[in-house]
RNA sequence: GGGCGCGUAGCUCAGUUGGUUAGAGCGCCUGCUUCACACGCAGGAGGUCACAGGUUCGAGUCCUGUCGCGCCCACCA
């Protein structure tokens, strides 16, 4: 708000003026004192931060300050001028701006020579106190010692010999601001120069700057260009890009000033956090952000910690109005402990949030009371974030950490991606492309767009969230939805009683499911024995995969496994049973299992859609079975689960359905159409063809007759090295089959003239790992087979 | 100035330690209103993995350089 400055009225006022404004702006500061920690009082128009956290805040300064890790100094500050405070500098973000070089001639006392100085800010010129050239620059040896009289301000200044002045760049000649730049600070004070501010905390020039006093700051930069254009001392204006650093908050361009602030000690707390990372105490995932954070921490500079803000943790510090003595202490001192005056005053700046921000692994447990939770819950094993924060707050816990419990507050930081827009663009409130949840839950689900983000967060990558990938991940919300629907539309039917396997929260008590036998045939279904085999290595993947924070590659084996294995193969062979069964028998208590089993392992990428399904599956309050799928125990791989015999069974029905489904498409014919063929078997594919006659029919539209061992006739043929299938069909148009074939022989010979190379290049032979070379020996044959079956196949087309 | 990362199918991206004929989703093409699902089913097309070298028996994967893109840090007159 124009002219409120907090310094000028006082705090009391300035509180006052704060409330006002916040009576007419709504609930926005309610809403950020709530983030900030604080409870408010809204009828009172009061407000008081969390007890147990302030006074952790206190303890935590007061800790560090007697460490002497905390003090309060005279230093070049980035100050932002409309929210008049200072800021750190992780506060300050750097945009590149095109602004301009303004040279500029500083005639030199005694000689009638000019130095001509280069200057983006020709304002601060005003306070400048010296200019500087290079030792070692030959141009200048001989104006060493002299002085030059400041243009404007008419004031004799000294030619100071500085490293500053970089010969190579521009005229070799630097100006030199103590009280406005960094650098200039420096050489001040190793040439103890006088320390003129110019400029004010609201961004005004001061007094000090004589003519242009009470001037802005970027008016006072036009007048003084004015005016030495006039004097002719403006030797020329080039263009010249450069970054301006800006307030993060509001943007506004920072002034570096000199101020007294309280600041953090970094370099020995750095040094701690440093080793911590390194001795592995600490891991970051992906470990590669851990040279991100070393980077930031070998060139840590001190930490400016207060502000002049008006909400926030006081700073524990009293001032006596007496004697100017300065007090740390976690409670309110009553009299001065040098000179004995009673009414002190507390310190009116608050510190950044990111001070009480980085003691939230132990503030949050208790600390400083050594209460069992803190001595549970600290160290914990993982934090969660984005690479944005790893300095604001991740940093800061870890040194705050190790200082005030002497330990590191977590053992692993997972850094996720960014989430951008469809466009590649990081979302940002100030830009505006921010998703907001409550829009696209409606519209696509929950559990859609939690699964989108799950799939898009593969490590050290960002995460794109668009309608398209929300559109799929709600067809995948549907497809489970739907398989449920089927299920129960058929329990009804078959009037099957509800049912679950009891799934205690106990995980040592929670066996995996065994298929049962079927009590006519006595035994287990051939699609339950794969089921349950699959279920076991998809719960082996998806948790190998949570286990490495790899949950895109979870949510994939998730996907893969209940829509194309459960939904396509399972639920399409269970139809057969469910048209024959009725009552709850084994096939009905196989069923229900394998999809239970199936939600849980989705429910951590599926929560509600699990949930609300696994509700529905069993009666209410079945014994042994807890009150939500969250809490049944997360599948788990059993070697004894494993039925290699009956993948293998499955697979090669599959492949016959396949090859009877390629045919009929390569044929041109209508799905609806019955057709007949034979199947000519070659071990275990007779026994698994004739078993599942009646899948074959049903899912590939044919009615087979078996052959062991027999040679296929000529036409529609499809052969694998373990049967060959012909069709009987009407009109043959044989166009798209051969094209198939051919393309599988051009392929065919493409990788068998690759293994020969290779099985024939010495130098393989010799250096490879026999696994290799046996793995290449083994296939070569498989490809020989094959090419041998298509080649007779299209041999057969042509006649 | 310093650091990090990316460039793989039309689009958006996976591809863990170098070793089958490089994958997915969306889009596209063909055919299906098959009684869970057209937010679906079946089949299909589509990639000299940015470029140039190198290491290796073997490179999308490791190294070097080039080009293009992005991000972070910085006391860049």
């Amino acid at each position: 708000e124009e002219g409120l400055d907090r310094r000028k009225m006082g705090r009391e006022a300035f509180v006052e003026r704060v409330w006002q404004w916040k009576r007419e702006s709504g609930d926005t500061i309610k809403r950020q004192m709530v983030q900030l920690g604080a409870s408010c009082d809204w009828s009172r128009e009061r407000f008081t931060f969390d007890e147990g956290l302030s006074r952790a805040v206190r303890e935590a300064f007061v800790r560090l300050y007697r460490k002497g890790l905390i003090y309060r100094g005279e230093y070049m500050v980035n100050w932002c001028p409309r929210c008049i405070t200072a800021i750190s500098d992780l506060e300050v973000t750097h945009e590149e701006s095109n602004g301009h070089l303004w040279h500029i001639q500083y005639p030199v006392n005694g000689t009638g020579r000019h130095l001509v100085v280069a200057t983006t800010r020709p304002e601060t010129m005003l306070g400048d106190t010296a200019v500087a050239v290079n030792e070692v620059d030959s141009r200048y040896f001989d104006l060493h010692g002299k002085t030059v009289q400041l243009p404007l301000m008419d004031r004799t200044i000294p030619i100071v010999l500085d490293d500053l002045a970089d010969p190579e760049f521009g005229t070799g000649v630097v100006k030199v601001t103590p009280a406005h730049d960094l650098n200039d600070f420096e050489c001040g004070k190793r040439h103890k120069l006088a320390r003129i501010k110019v400029i004010d905390e609201t961004g005004h020039m001061t007094e000090a700057a004589g003519p242009y006093a009470g001037l802005d700051r970027f008016e006072a930069r036009k007048r003084v260009v004015a005016d030495l254009e006039k004097l002719g001392l403006l030797v020329k204006i080039e263009p010249y890009t450069m970054s301006v650093g800006e307030c993060q908050r509001c943007k506004t361009v920072v002034e570096p000033l000199i101020s007294k602030q309280w600041f953090v000690k970094m370099k020995p707390l750095a040094e701690k956090a440093i080793a911590a990372v390194e001795s592995r105490r600490i891991e970051f995932v992906p470990e590669n952000w851990s040279k991100t954070y070393f980077e930031w921490m070998y060139n840590i500079r001190d930490w400016c910690v207060s502000r002049q803000l008006w909400w926030g943790h006081r700073i524990p510090a009293w001032h006596c109005r007496n004697c100017e003595e300065v007090m740390v202490a976690a409670e309110a001192p009553l009299t001065c402990a040098r000179c004995g005056a009673a009414g002190l005053e507390q310190d009116p700046d608050v510190l950044d949030t990111w001070f009480s921000a980085g003691l939230w692994p132990f503030s949050t447990m208790g600390w400083p009371d050594q209460t069992e939770d803190l001595a549970v819950y600290y160290p914990t094993t993982l934090l969660i974030t984005g690479f944005d924060i790893i300095f604001f707050w991740v940093a800061r816990m870890i040194v705050m950490g190790l200082e005030c419990m002497g330990q590191v507050p977590f053992r692993q930081v997972y850094i996720h991606g960014l989430i951008r827009d469809a466009e590649r663009q990081k979302m940002s409130k100030t830009k505006g492309n921010v998703v907001d949840p409550l829009v696209v839950t409606e519209k696509y689900g929950t559990d859609a767009v939690r699964l989108a983000l799950v799939m898009g967060a593969a490590p050290g990558t960002d995460i794109v969230l668009s309608q398209e990938r929300m559109e799929s991940t709600r067809a995948f919300a549907n497809k489970i939805w739907n398989a449920a629907r089927f299920l129960f539309l058929n329990m009804e039917r078959s009037a099957v009683a509800p049912w679950v396997p009891s799934r205690e929260i106990d995980e040592a008590a929670a066996e995996p499911y065994k298929p049962e036998a079927d009590a006519e045939t006595l035994t287990v279904p051939l699609e339950d024995r794969w089921i349950f085999s699959r279920l076991n290595a998809c719960a082996e993947q998806a948790n190998a995969a949570i286990a490495q924070y790899r949950f895109h590659e979870a949510a994939q084996v998730l996907w893969q496994f209940f829509w194309h294995e459960f939904c396509d193969w399972y639920v399409e062979l269970k139809k057969l049973r469910f048209q024959e069964n009725s009552g709850l028998n084994a096939h009905w208590r196989n069923t229900l299992a394998a999809f239970e089993t199936a939600l849980r392992l989705l429910h951590p990428v599926m929560p509600f859609l699990t949930e609300e399904l696994w509700q529905r599956m069993g009666p209410e309050g079945a014994s042994g079975r807890p009150p939500s799928i969250a809490l049944a125990p997360y599948p788990r791989y059993s070697h004894g689960a494993s039925d290699l015999i009956a993948e293998r069974q499955v697979n090669l029905l599959q492949e016959i359905i396949g090859a009877a489904r390629d045919l009929r498409a390569d044929m041109k014919l209508d799905p609806k159409l019955p057709l007949s063929g034979t199947l000519y078997a070659r071990g275990a594919a007779y026994a698994v063809g004739t078993a599942q006659a009646e899948a074959i029919r049903r899912l590939a539209n044919v009615k087979l007759e078996f052959v062991q061992d027999g040679a296929p006739p000529k036409g529609a043929v499809r052969s694998t090295h373990e049967f060959d299938l012909a069709l009987e069909v009407p009109m043959a148009q044989t166009g798209a089959h051969r094209t198939r074939l051919e393309k599988e022989k051009e392929q065919l010979d493409k990788v068998i003239a690759n293994s020969r190379r290779q099985l024939s290049d010495e130098a393989f032979m010799s250096k490879a790992p026999a696994k290799v070379v046996e793995s290449i020996r083994h296939k070569l044959g498989d490809y020989q087979a094959q090419l041998d079956k298509t080649e007779a196949a299209l041999a057969g087309l042509a006649e």
